[in-house]
DNA sequence: TTCAGCTATGTTAACGATAACATTCACAAA
DNA sequence: TTTGTGAATGTTATCGTTAACATAGCTGAA
């Protein structure tokens, strides 16, 4: 169909030498005349010479690729994080395959398997929602292929890791609750428990209730997932309580969910803050937008890319020493809804 | 470092077989006795064999791998017309290689290149903001990659291309200022002339005057870029001139410059729509949000990227016919900064 | 019986590049 | 003159897979 490309060979017959001469020419290799490289440069233009990195990766065994695995792309973590890592391997001589396993952990086995049969150089992957076992994750150590996980972290499996504090940022934000505005009876819409984020989110939440002597009730504590809807069904749970039993203050998973829990609250005719005061997490681009401006916290997306394909290339050229689990500091962004007046 | 690697020629030994029907047996070709080629399935998976895509791809010709180039992955039209994209590719059996360019002509130079030695079977291009001549394109389209264009076009280069009918969406929301709310000087905060889409939504501006007979004024077209600030200074620059000047609507290009624009306007202590009314096109995930709704024209970005993708695999396979322009149509999203009241 | 015709399998070459080793040739030192 | 040395170039094998052709062995019809 498409008109043959042009090889290495026909270089090299053109100019009546030999292939090698040809791949030293072009590689800038030592040992050729400075003649026959620019005779070789010239010819490889005026021909429209790609040279192919197929061939070259199969003799090489290196492919300069890495595998990236996302969950979703529509959600704004995510870009970021595709940018850092894009701008890691660029600068690193390396490109990327990008798939996404739509939170499921069939399509995710199956990119997985892609990537692998791809001979991309290492993989990072952010753990889709669905997944249940580690086995394929551990057949890969097993075969030594390099593995970074980002955001979201299998612990204990061996890998290497970069996340966000989420525990850390959790507490500190309802610590912010605390001490700042002295709000009892504080609620959290959590995420899923089997997801790293979901678990550390709810760890840091009840980590500042015991470290301040703060009552903690369990059923304040709602399953929210990650979505908007899944945060308004969570915060209609809570207001289905008598008054008295309200939350006066609620911690989301992430703002998706806190947009949820905003819409609930409204729609009891309640105020934000004033009634209810609510934080979220993630720092969506609609927080600062919301009729009231959104407190939240702020992930470093484009760090931790940026981060895991930095330590991913280490691992690849051999430099990385022991496993790492490289945790990022949040950034808590104070508006309106926690009840402060910035 | 990594162990080496199982290939189809271990399984062979194992079996005392050749690589030959090892070969046949996975691929599922007939031929095969049924017991051999259940040995060799269950050898395969026993051994954790991985196929080479890199050896088949080479002698196959063909990757099954589509390159896409954007100018950026932040934004949010391009991570969804990548979801539309990975969609149909994933149906047809192919997977993508993403890469971006940052609107920056030497590195969409650069990646095009990385995706051709690469030897995708097609590439899917939206064009970097600082590209100027089409060199690139006609090479490509000479060495006959397939290749089709998306959002942002090249037109009369002969390539096929998805597109969203900008300029129908520029008329209707135009003709929406004149014939629903009769608004007299109206202005344009115009892309860049370079860009297809900065070209095309100008004209159906233009067009919407034109054809109702309505007052163009060219003071009233400020080139203002794709983004807030440069509207946000488009619009400063219509401000200066004496209020009599003011235009009463002003329809810009997308929705970051008219939140720009917005911006510069309550500056001026002026009401939107009351003194000025404002329209957008993209709907932003921010535009309902804004302090005044902003009535916008949403494009599909799904739509645009899985049709392109599907129609660059009708090409790699042979079923493409003529070239073709495909043109998807907008919708309008009415809210308040018009000066409706939905 | 004999051979055409089928199935199952093997052998060789090819894809396009590079590594490793081999060769040629010019020039300088002995 | 001879020999050693190193630069420039060539030859062969290889990466892992599949296409194309080759062969062995069996079945069944003439």
């Amino acid at each position: 169909m498409s008109k043959k490309r042009v090889t290495a060979k026909e270089i090299a017959r053109e100019l009546g030498i030999s292939v090698m001469t040809v791949s030293r020419a072009l590689n800038n290799r030592p040992n050729v005349d400075a003649e026959t490289r620019s005779r070789v440069q010239e010819a490889a233009r005026r021909l429209g010479y790609v040279p192919n990195r197929i061939a070259k990766s199969l003799v090489l065994q290196r492919t300069h690729i890495i595998g990236v695995v996302v969950p979703e792309i529509t959600h704004s973590f995510f870009p970021e994080a595709i940018r850092g890592i894009e701008e890691a391997a660029f600068q690193a001589g390396y490109h990327i395959i990008l798939t996404h396993s739509s939170e499921d952990a069939t399509r995710e086995e199956e990119v997985i398997h892609l990537l692998e049969s791809q001979r991309v150089d290492g993989i990072l992957i952010s753990k889709a929602q669905t997944v249940e076992e580690n086995r394929i994750y551990q057949q890969l150590l097993e075969r030594k292929v390099p593995l970074v996980f980002f955001d979201r972290c299998v612990p204990g499996i061996g890998a290497d890791c970069v996340s966000v504090d989420d525990e850390a940022g959790a507490k500190r934000i309802t610590e912010h609750l605390i001490k700042i505005h002295g709000y009892q009876r504080i609620a959290h819409l959590s995420g899923p428990q089997h997801i790293s984020i979901g678990r550390s989110r709810l760890e840091g939440f009840k980590k500042a209730l015991q470290e301040n002597h703060w009552p903690f009730y369990q059923d304040l504590v709602v399953e929210a997932g990650f979505h908007e809807t899944g945060g308004y069904h969570a915060m209609k749970i809570l207001l289905e309580f008598p008054p008295e039993q309200w939350p006066r203050a609620v911690v989301a998973v992430n703002d998706p969910a806190a947009f949820g829990a905003m819409k609930a609250i409204r729609e009891m005719q309640l105020g934000i803050p004033g009634d209810i005061a609510l934080v979220g997490f993630s720092d969506d681009i609609r927080a600062e937008l919301m009729p009231v401006p959104l407190t939240t916290v702020r992930q470093p997306a484009y760090e931790v890319g940026k981060k895991a394909a930095e330590r991913l290339i280490e691992t690849i050229e051999g430099n990385s020493g022991q496993t790492l689990e490289i945790v990022l500091a949040t950034e808590q962004i104070i508006r309106r809804s926690c009840g402060c007046n910035p």
